[in-house]
RNA sequence: GGACCUGUGGUGCAGCUCGGAGUGCACGCCGGCCUGUCAAGCCGGAGGUCGCGGGUUCAAAUCCCGUCAGGUCCGCCA
């Protein structure tokens, strides 16, 4: 260990150091947001070294934590205490500054900073960082902790928090239930096309990819509304900017509605109010770290049809080239371009989509049965929802299951539920991600999920 | 799964058409100078299997083939 790292001795001084005075109190540190509004005194500070700018006679150290940066300086005369630990300070450092904070016009960063009295290193880092501001995300990603350091990273999670808890405060109020179904199941809840399979003792298990089969489940429960907000699993081969094997869905399901219009009004009213709580909290925030003027939208939302949606797209002067008539991509985008130029709202519900695009549970329109009771909500030209009433007689049910070639084996758990009585339903699954990466402009999902799973990623 | 694109010091790039010594730029890192910086500045330095394998050639980062990794879009979907 002679000389092969010169760095290593003098890091192993600073993490023992001797400590003859008594020791910084770490949970008395003011978070470096509220220094502002702090009396000017001696004030303890913990956080991560941000910039070290060193001179002969002073140096500046900026501090961020998780509310905050402040600038600390310092003295380097060797007769300082802590002149060993400034000496061998580097960028990313976890420290604990104790100084007086005086107010400093001339300081660019909030016109405050701490004059240290004292300065402990808690845990040094590396000098040389392995991702800086211009790395390609996928090499961030492998040190995602690090990437995760940055203020617009952190904002990503503190937007998700808002969001989801605005949606639990309206689901509160209106009476709806948290469920939390399993992860783990026998067979598939959809298609079977795109599941993971895994050993489970001396057979196999599925993971989830819905809640779809169990929050209806819920409605036979006679529960009458429920919701989750939890992880589901899709085993596609997706490279798009849009796309994870695993990813975080927010799931409602409402019992005694009349139509998949009574689904729809609750979800744009829940994106009212997260939009809203996200504006108020954090809309200036967003607009300084994204560029990010959130529009809270108008209700009720636009709605067109499917048929409707093909004409409009078509005038635009493109032809969808899908075989099945459903709207790629470039529909969507057209789409939601022109519901933006003609009624200025970001988002559009499509409806009434051809039995032929949508799984057998979804209720069909009595007067054409070509038709169903189904949505997909878009925002910004990107599919976030798709919605729909349930088909909840048992019969047509079983028939329109047996008409998309079910195997009825597989599923008569789930016929079970509509066997003994249960109430006309419906219900959405949302993408938490997709609504994050849209509300943020960001430019791919992978940059708004905290750790990104995809067909090539599993680590960190 | 399909199409197209990209792999060059720690990071981001240029160099590739038209082969000629690992050449260059910016940031970072290390050392030095500098009473207050805030994108600090100035001087010096270290750091490379040009993704990997094969081929063509006197000679390959450069041309060809294969392979691996990544990106964008499509398909699948939320």
């Amino acid at each position: 260990m002679c000389g092969a790292d010169p760095g290593a001795l003098r890091r192993g001084a600073v993490d023992s150091p001797a400590m003859p005075d008594a020791p910084i109190s770490r949970s008395s540190r003011i978070e470096i947001g509220a220094l502002g509004g702090h009396a000017r005194s001696e004030v303890t500070v913990c956080g991560f070294v941000d910039t070290i700018r060193r001179h002969r006679s002073v140096v500046f150290v900026v501090v961020r934590d998780e509310t905050g940066a402040v600038q600390v300086v310092a003295n380097p005369d060797p007769a300082e205490p802590f002149a060993q630990a400034l000496n061998d300070l580097s960028v990313g450092s976890a420290i604990t500054v104790r100084g007086a904070l005086v107010d400093n016009e001339v300081v660019k960063l909030g016109g405050l900073e701490i004059q240290a009295s004292s300065l402990v290193v808690e845990s040094l880092s590396e000098a040389q960082w392995p991702i800086t501001e211009e790395t390609s995300l996928d090499k961030r990603l492998d040190w995602r902790f690090l990437d995760l350091r940055k203020p617009e990273n952190l904002l990503i999670f503190r937007t998700q928090t808002v969001i989801e808890h605005a949606f639990r405060e309206l689901w509160a109020e209106d009476g709806f239930v948290e469920i939390h179904s399993p992860k783990l199941m026998a067979s598939a809840s959809e298609t079977g096309s795109e599941l993971f399979r895994l050993e489970y003792f001396d057979g196999y298990a599925y993971l989830a990819q819905s809640p779809q089969f169990y929050k209806q489940m819920a409605m036979a429960a006679g529960f009458g509304k429920v919701f989750e907000i939890g992880p589901v699993f899709r085993a596609n081969p997706s490279f798009t900017s849009r796309h994870d094997t695993e990813f975080t869905s927010v799931d409602v399901e409402i019992s005694w509605i009349d139509s998949h219009e009574n689904v729809m009004a609750h979800e744009e009213r829940m994106l009212h109010a997260a939009l809203t709580a996200v504006k108020d909290r954090y809309g200036a925030l967003i607009e300084e770290l994204f560029g990010v003027n959130i529009q809270v939208p108008v209700l009720p939302f636009p709605r067109v049809t499917h048929e409707q949606a093909h004409e409009i797209v078509e005038a635009s002067g493109y032809r969808v080239p899908r075989a099945d008539g459903d709207l790629d991509p470039e529909a969507e985008r057209r789409l939601c371009a022109h519901i933006a130029r003609e009624h200025g709202h970001e988002f559009v519900f499509v409806t009434d989509y051809p039995a032929a695009l949508r799984p057998f549970y979804h209720m069909r329109h009595d007067d054409n049965p070509g038709l169903t009771k189904s949505y997909d909500l878009l925002w910004k030209g990107l599919e976030i929802t798709t919605g729909a009433q349930r088909e909840h007689r048992h019969a047509v049910l079983r028939a329109q299951a047996l008409e998309k070639g079910m195997s009825e084996d597989e599923i008569s758990y789930y016929l079970d539920f509509f066997r003994f009585g249960c109430p006309p339903h419906g219900g959405f699954g949302l993408g938490l991600t997709r609504i994050l990466m849209i509300l943020l402009a960001r430019a791919n999902v992978r940059e708004v999920t905290y750790l990104y799973r995809g067909p090539n990623r599993l680590m960190p």
